[in-house]
DNA sequence: CATGTAAGTAAGTAATTACTTACTTACAGT
DNA sequence: ACTGTAAGTAAGTAATTACTTACTTACATG
């Protein structure tokens, strides 16, 4: 067996995902990732310390797999409706594919819950949104540079898309897709509204 | 001192709202409602069944406070736009003011975490969330057939509309306003996006 | 006054928890 | 062969936790 210290944070990331910082035991932890409890103690001395070395241990693997430029179509020639469309399903298809990524999600959500407690951890949890949010943002700029969206604070709509995805995908995981129904369908909806609004084109001419 | 059990149920909430179920000890909730910890186990028998108690005794006390209805403006003769911009203003206004519904949705947050361990916790979650829907989509609907909205899917709209709010105020409470900035601008940029879309309008002379 | 009920006090139980101490084993480099 | 290092085993500690038992107090109602 290879590097301890990383089996251990690995198991540390779903323990902590699946039952909660305070519900997570080192006990669990340890043997989720095949190592004597005291192991885990004399590499990171505390529980408390543990969670802190699992965020920065996630937090460069988030800033290079969260990475949304991968997920843009290839093709340059389709408009801004259908390329957001592209990549909000490459989004939601990312969000349910990748196994890790669920264990990161309801980490994520274990994160939420810590923040309110640990400031150290809601700062973690911001700059998480911060990586996810920066670069679209940029995309939306260089959008409305290029004439092909209105002068919206990029930020906003930065906001306003990824909030979408990190919500619909925690209800998901959480109260099943029962209550959000055909996730295709859901996403279609949601862009559509994005990119086009809810009002009726006549009634905007004052814009 | 009035009704013992009110006073347990109220403590639970708050309790379980700040330390969420598995951080929440009957000692501390006890202390917090002013009984003994025996009376606690007399009355709800489990940790377990207080948690159920609580979300029976708040599922009521939810829907008369959480019905949006009453936060719609109070003059008709405005445009849709107006009145979305209000009510956005007011569902957050009334998320920020009542110190009570804090404790609910940091309630909610724990929810979110319990319910992907008890199915009946992530199914009083749902039952929870149905009821801001339904109402904005009645609306939705309404405002459709009345020709001042495009033919979107209601629900599509709804979880748009009401996943927005949830999601910034409870971002806000993790990790501060810092994140997201001024809440009345950036409800501004979320409603402006959610009537007109981010499109130019030119180029959507195809819808 | 008698009696039932809602509450408290006190003490304790069995399990679990984070974390420690002391010792042993396996092995890699010199 | 010697030695340092990374790991395990075993046992235990002090605190905390959900929950119980047995008894007492206060009070309202018939």
């Amino acid at each position: 067996m290879e590097d301890t210290e990383q089996r251990i944070l690995d198991a540390a990331l779903r323990v902590f995902a699946s039952e909660g910082y305070t519900g997570a035991t080192t006990r669990r932890i340890a043997k989720e990732a095949n190592v004597a409890e005291v192991t885990l103690f004399r590499k990171f001395k505390s529980k408390e310390n543990l969670l802190k070395e699992v965020l920065i241990n996630n937090r460069t693997i988030f800033s290079s797999l969260d990475d949304l430029s991968h997920l843009f179509p290839k093709e340059k020639n389709v408009d801004l409706e259908t390329e957001l469309r592209i990549l909000g399903k490459n989004i939601a298809k990312a969000m349910r594919d990748r196994k890790k990524d669920s264990k990161r999600r309801m980490f994520m959500l274990m994160l939420f819950e810590e923040g309110r407690r640990r400031p150290e951890v809601a700062e973690a949890l911001s700059s998480l949104l911060q990586m996810n949010i920066n670069p679209l943002s940029e995309y939306f700029e260089l959008q409305i540079k290029n004439g092909k969206m209105r002068n919206i604070n990029p930020r906003s709509a930065s906001i306003t898309f990824v909030g979408y995805f990190v919500h619909t995908s925690l209800l998901r995981e959480v109260i099943g897709d029962g209550f959000l129904g055909n996730n295709d369908e859901e996403i279609d909806g949601f862009i559509d509204i994005f990119t086009k609004g809810i009002l009726k084109v006549e009634d905007m001419k004052n814009r």
